[in-house]
DNA sequence: ATTATAATTCGCCAAATGGCAAAATGTCAA
DNA sequence: TTGACATTTTGCCATTTGGCGAATTATAAT
């Protein structure tokens, strides 16, 4: 458990659920029983390197990055072979980009406006914490 | 143990006398004990993720390389990856994609549930009417 | 050969993973 | 509400990992 699978857990949870899937269905695809599934999103189970290639494609990951994140891979060791550009931080997701691009334009447009909307109102709370 | 890991032992061994090391050294290296360094080179262990990342650096192995050799890592997932999806139908707004790109993984996540949550929301409220 | 001394293997154990089936919870229509 | 579903969580258990210390085996040096 390592009580940093918590913030594995929720990774994996999140993306099923943006999917969205089940834990029967991404059970189903992985092999992997729904009940480890669900200890492993709440953080009670961690998962081994196997389980986590397993699941790694039903839930639209690239195998590497999540390795990297629970651990297991050194980030360095994923930074060597990424033979990408500077905007390695500035990377589009490409699960987030197929969903997009099946949206007419106006809707696409439409949630970066959201999107900046959100990061001002987030901008004033912050000072208003401090 | 699953009987070849019986082969990843015999690399991990020859390695090591190569270098040449002690299993007495590796062990202090890589703060895997000796007893269980000996068991995964003859095969009577299969070192875990975690395991196998602690002694990749003292015997001179690549992570990934050792990682896809243990089965871990899908050898195909070692090759290139972030070639285009198939989105050939569909197309990506390219500024949405720049503003979005500059936004962490769970933004960019986040703004997909958005997405899905008012197309639900959306759904219902025409129903309502109709 | 015979001790020292280092290296490896073995015996045992604690802790963790992961599956199965039952219990609990959620959802929705009648 | 009630009943009929699907989904998630829990209880229990087999299997595996990996550490510690003792026993065994190699390697020298005298």
């Amino acid at each position: 458990m390592t009580n940093n699978g918590r913030n594995l857990g929720r990774i994996i949870k999140q993306r099923r659920n943006t999917i969205p899937l089940t834990l029967r269905e991404v059970s189903k695809m992985s092999g992997v029983s729904s009940s480890h599934l669900g200890r492993i999103e709440r953080g009670e189970r961690f998962p081994s390197a196997h389980i986590l290639r397993r699941i790694a494609k039903p839930l639209g990951f690239d195998e590497r990055q999540l390795f990297t994140f629970a651990g297991y891979l050194s980030s360095s060791s994923t930074e060597v072979t990424e033979a990408e550009p500077e905007y390695t931080t500035a990377r589009l997701d490409p699960y987030v980009a197929k969903v997009l691009a099946q949206e007419p334009m106006e809707v696409q447009r439409s949630v970066i406006a959201i999107l900046t909307t959100l990061k001002s109102i987030a901008k004033g709370l912050q000072t208003e914490n401090d």
